[in-house]
DNA sequence: TAAACGGCTGACACCGGTGTCATAATATAA
DNA sequence: TTATATTATGACACCGGTGTCAGCCGTTTA
């Protein structure tokens, strides 16, 4: 059983190498007549490309490489799925390439990844869209980059997110519509750029209902479970407690209400808790916490997408998306008595 | 900036091409003067070989291929975590491939996969491990591959797993010796070898004791947190109702958990549950779960690691290792009223 | 002293594709 | 019908490495 390659297939077919590349890529010039004839040898040596070969003549890896650096994990399981997704329609595949986001060595590690691999393009996952020093970077050595969940830029980059603000709004609209009035509020990560924008859509709809803003009822977390332990217990010790908790994602949202039970309050009777993504531990817990669905995995798979037919063939207008989310209520919230 | 290649760095060192790739590949017969010479001329010009031309001379591609069909997602996370460790300290990368297990696809799934990837060798995860018609195929294409927590084989191959049936022993051990004689079994998927030998540990633990084996307090489950809950309808419907619940992994356990509390059961006061695996929601949700904590990143490394090794130098003996597990006690199992 | 041997080196083909360009075959225009 | 444009095709170099093999050199052995 030798091995097919294109020279098998040529010789087969009685045309030259080129001609086999012609059909192999779709070019034009080749007549109907030989495009049958190779098409008819490919099928019958079940002949098969070689991607590496490929790669070396056309300096490129048909790799595409997903950068992240999320204390969520099933954030990043979201993200893959999309990704995964969007290669396999396109015969791409997937490098997964985790590092920390903080040190400065991340340029270098950066660097180091493009020399060793080829990447043909790279995902940047939160936070990264948001490092304009890498963003630079990139566009400097000619990497084509998309850019998932993050803020909006005026430039010619493929993004696609979601609308952070509006969904924290909408949210905290659900509370203040319970009858809530004292929301404890837990920020994300200082790096993502969505914690500003759902700290944002948070104010926006105090303010549009006269709720006076209380710095007391905000924490800082970084979306790590760890870390909403850490604010729960400074909400849960606040006199008068908060009615209601809003933490900017499901897992700090999860910390909260494991604090509040292991303290022997009720949720939602003693206080409500609403997280934001939907992630599984959302609905894996008893209640099952109210939160924002966003469509990560969709947005990942339109950037890749883009990212790829950018590569092939680069656009001159970018691709720049905001999708929905929306509302989920659960048990984890109820109107106060 | 020109690009570095192995052309100029050899015109630079007034060397050629071939000695240049010698003293790349630590190959013998270069002399200390003119290894120095190079190496010094490697700096100078900040060279990186290109792994793509060099696959294709080697015909290899420096990717190791992760398959995973796992209900499980934070099991996925963990196993990536591990093999991504071994591939960096090794510099090679890590394809993820998910993939239905069910379904004769498979096969022919795998081959396209080889055939546009050219992966230098496969990490099967469970249940893949334990499909003999797979193992067979990769065995017969030259695939070199690796087992990670599978049934151990008298063979040739890489694995490396853990004792489920010990940790299943302990945990019931731990289980009867809070006094619990009536403890409910959710099982895993049918298709993991894991499955069957929790079940053998979960049984020769009561068996040891003397307690009888009721069938009706077995369940079938299949990992999932969704199976879990229909596990649990059943087990909580039973009467007289068990005093323990001990599910094959932590995600049922979970789901047991939500459910018992759903239904106003204190846990662990009218019921103790235990879990498999130590997963983060093991320790997310309130009462932490008691359960076997499983060494996945180390031996999913492990097997990563060996495997790479193998690739550059086929060894005679197999490497097939098993890993301890330990018990974790955390709130959801107490003894007995 | 000649033959044999070992370490070191480079020329050259090769891996399996694609890009460039010249040329042959065909279609269109004059 | 001839000149010209267009399409179809293949020869050949090239991408950036590695494998093979021959040749050079200095040592050791007979």
């Amino acid at each position: 059983m030798k091995k097919v390659t294109i020279n098998s297939v040529a010789s087969h077919a009685g045309v030259s190498k080129k001609t086999v590349s012609r059909v192999l890529n779709n070019e034009p010039n080749v007549s109907a007549a030989t495009r049958e004839k190779v098409l008819a040898v490919f099928k019958e040596l079940d002949y098969t490309p070689n991607p590496i070969a490929r790669g070396l003549a056309q300096n490129r890896s048909f790799i595409i490489g997903c950068l992240y650096d999320n204390p969520s994990k099933s954030y990043i399981t979201r993200v893959q799925t999309g990704a995964l997704e969007a290669c396999k329609e396109n015969n791409y595949n997937l490098l997964i390439h985790p590092c920390e986001f903080r040190g400065e060595a991340l340029i270098n590690n950066i660097e180091q990844l493009l020399q060793t691999s080829r990447l043909d393009g790279i995902v940047l996952t939160p936070p990264f869209g948001d490092f304009a020093e890498l963003v630079a970077f990139l566009k400097s050595k000619k990497i084509p980059y998309a850019r998932v969940a993050s803020a909006l830029l005026q430039d010619d980059s493929i993004s696609v997110r979601s609308n952070d603000e509006q969904g924290a709004f909408e949210i905290t609209e659900h509370l203040i519509s319970l009858g809530h009035k004292s929301i404890a509020f837990i920020k994300g990560h200082p790096d993502h750029s969505a914690t500003q924008q759902r700290f944002k859509g948070y104010r926006r709809s105090l303010a549009s209902h006269g709720i006076e803003f209380d710095e007391r009822l905000v924490e800082e977390g970084n979306f790590s479970y760890h870390s909403g332990v850490d604010s729960a217990r400074s909400i849960l010790d606040l006199s008068p407690r908060p009615t209601a908790v809003f933490a900017s994602n499901d897992y700090m949202a999860a910390a909260v209400l494991k604090l509040a039970t292991q303290r022997q309050l009720k949720v939602p009777d003693d206080i409500s808790i609403a997280g934001f993504d939907n992630a599984p531990i959302a609905r894996h817990i008893w209640p099952g916490l109210t939160t924002i669905a966003q469509p990560v995995e969709e947005m990942t798979k339109q950037a890749v997408t883009q990212l790829i037919s950018h590569i092939a063939q680069p656009q001159e207008q970018p691709y720049q998306v905001t999708l929905e989310s929306r509302l989920i209520t659960r048990e984890s919230t109820s109107a106060i008595k």
